[in-house]
RNA sequence: GGCCCGUUCGUCUAGUGGUUAGGACGCAAGAUUUUCAUUCUUGAAGCAGGGGUUCGAUUCCCCUACGGGCUACCA
């Protein structure tokens, strides 16, 4: 059995945009489920689109996900080079290889002139084809005399070269998710397959490639799904369509609201990010946020991104890369377009932020405090981050579910107090704050302890006190339990913001 | 317009020729809770429509509708 070896095939026109971070996904967990190798191509064919710092974010949010290539541009392999553009010869070779078979012939039509022709018959309410039934009549080697064409090759006339079309064959192609797809030739056009700049397009770039790196199974955008045909028939005009690769079209990732596939140019129009990570536009500056500086976790990004198109058959949600890895299939990817639900992303993060071990919030939280210039030892960051994780979304969350141990209030919730003011409170809490301040143990148990002989004494009742002093430690009426806040405050910290609340509150 | 792909709760999805059509997110209610949040329980919510085939179709076939993709010297 020959080893599965799979692609990943960005072009560099801008930063990778969630839905190709998916097929990079799906390619990886194939690859990795059979033992195969991930390969990663940049398809840099196109000069004019091309961006500078896209190759570079294309690899840094594959790592960020942890979807390594094992062969690709600066990761080695023998395949290479891995950039498209280093490939010209080659490519220019086998495009030279299929004029001579006659699968392909050159033409001269400029740009220019095809618009027109499309334009006319746009005009006519027709559809402009470069195909069998035009091509006698346009200007190329198959109309015109061998010497005219040689002449006028020689003379520097820009060319191009495209695909003979067979006339009115069917192709039937597997597809892996959706079984045998048919296409008519009749229905295909001439596509060209090298540029006038020397370039191959994707066609060729593509399928010569595949080839020459000994890729088994082609996982791709369903946007290919219709090109399939003409890959085939080029796997075949080039003699190898007994190697040809398997080919898998995974459904499209559509606009959460509106119509259409996600794109790139979406940017952040939705309110929440379409790119695994900030993207700064080189030409005007424009940032575009990103999932990892959102404060996503990657596991929950790719998590998320698995479960959109695929799914184990089971009830599970929460999947480890490596539970991927064990489960993935292509009998279990659906067919139909998904739109995605930015809450369920956030669920999905909230349940990695329960997941991740204590002292690693803690460290995160430590981040969020440092950022203000603050810091905490590592037991009580990691306490802290343990007992606020509950209500957290993304690491950002630690900080503001628990601000309060770092900061004292800078206002009080009014509204809050109201509801539980009345003549006595002030004085209550005057004598509350007199018996915290009497030196004691100060841990949880012996507070709480503390706390109720002394309202037990009085026949005072918890309730009437306790949002009054919630407000008075942290400013409004939220948090962790009472008691734990106290503990974690200290005593000294305490008393001095039960003061200054009474201070302020009732001079 | 043509060709191709698709269509189960709002969203992501499971599923079967006979099921109370299951789960998750979100939403609502209740319980728990010293606040808020969590958690727990419950609930509302779906087989696009029409024809067939069949004893019986959400499931198989056809048509329609709708959605999506492609239709470049872009990928």
């Amino acid at each position: 059995m020959e080893k599965v070896r799979v692609r990943f095939a960005p072009s560099p026109t801008g930063p990778l945009h969630i839905g190709g971070v998916r097929t990079a996904l799906f390619n990886y967990l194939f690859a990795r489920r059979n033992g195969g190798d991930f390969l990663l191509r940049i398809e840099d064919t196109d000069r004019t689109r091309y961006v500078s710092g896209a190759e570079q974010y294309i690899i840094d949010a594959l790592q960020w996900c942890g979807l390594t290539p094992d062969e690709g541009p600066g990761f080695g392999g023998n395949c290479g080079p891995y950039r498209q553009s280093d490939r010209q010869q080659i490519y220019r070779q086998y495009a030279m290889q299929l004029l001579a078979s006659g699968w392909a012939y050159y033409a001269f039509d400029t740009p220019d002139a095809l618009d027109a022709l499309r334009k006319a018959a746009d005009a006519d309410r027709r559809v402009f084809s470069y195909d069998a039934a035009t091509r006698t009549q346009l200007q190329n080697s198959l109309t015109l005399p061998p010497d005219v064409v040689q002449c006028r090759i020689d003379s520097g006339e820009p060319w191009v070269i495209r695909f003979r079309m067979p006339e009115n064959t069917d192709v039937t192609g597997h597809d892996m998710i959706r079984g045998n797809v048919t296409f008519n030739t009749a229905q295909l056009d001439d596509k060209v397959l090298f540029k006038s700049d020397g370039m191959p397009t994707y066609h060729l770039a593509n399928v010569v490639d595949d080839h020459l790196m000994h890729i088994t199974h082609v996982i791709r955008g369903e946007e290919w799904l219709s090109s399939m045909p003409l890959h085939i028939l080029l796997y075949e005009a080039l003699g190898w369509a007994d190697s040809r690769p398997q080919f898998a079209h995974l459904p499209l990732i559509l606009k959460p609201s509106g119509q259409g596939k996600l794109s790139k140019r979406d940017g952040d129009k939705f309110g929440f990010p379409v790119f695994p990570l900030l993207w700064t536009d080189p030409a005007d500056g424009t940032l575009s946020r990103g999932y990892r500086e959102d404060g996503y976790f990657p596991e929950a990004v790719v998590n998320m991104l698995a479960l959109l198109g695929w799914n184990a058959g089971t009830d599970q949600e929460i999947f480890s890369m490596d539970e991927l890895i064990a489960s993935f299939s292509f009998e279990r990817v659906v067919k139909s377009g998904a739109r995605f639900d930015p809450e369920k992303t956030k669920w999905f993060n909230h349940q990695y932020m329960l997941r991740r071990d204590d002292a690693a919030l803690g460290h995160l939280l430590r981040i969020q405090l440092q950022s203000r210039n603050l810091d905490d030892s590592d037991a009580r960051l990691t306490r802290i981050a343990g007992l606020v994780k509950d209500r957290c979304t993304f690491p950002a969350d630690l900080w503001t579910h628990s601000f309060y141990f770092y900061e004292a209030p800078a206002e009080y919730d009014m509204p809050a107090l109201r509801k539980k003011w009345d003549d006595n409170t002030h004085h209550r809490l005057s004598e509350i704050t007199q018996m915290l301040e009497q030196p004691a143990e100060w841990n949880y148990a012996a507070i709480k302890n503390r706390f109720s002989d002394f309202m037990n004494a009085r026949g005072w009742n918890f309730g009437q006190v306790m949002v009054p002093i919630r407000v008075a430690l942290v400013g409004s009426s939220q948090g962790l339990d009472l008691f734990l806040i106290l503990e974690l405050l200290g005593q000294e910290e305490t008393v001095v913001r039960m003061r200054r609340f009474l201070d302020v509150v009732n001079p």
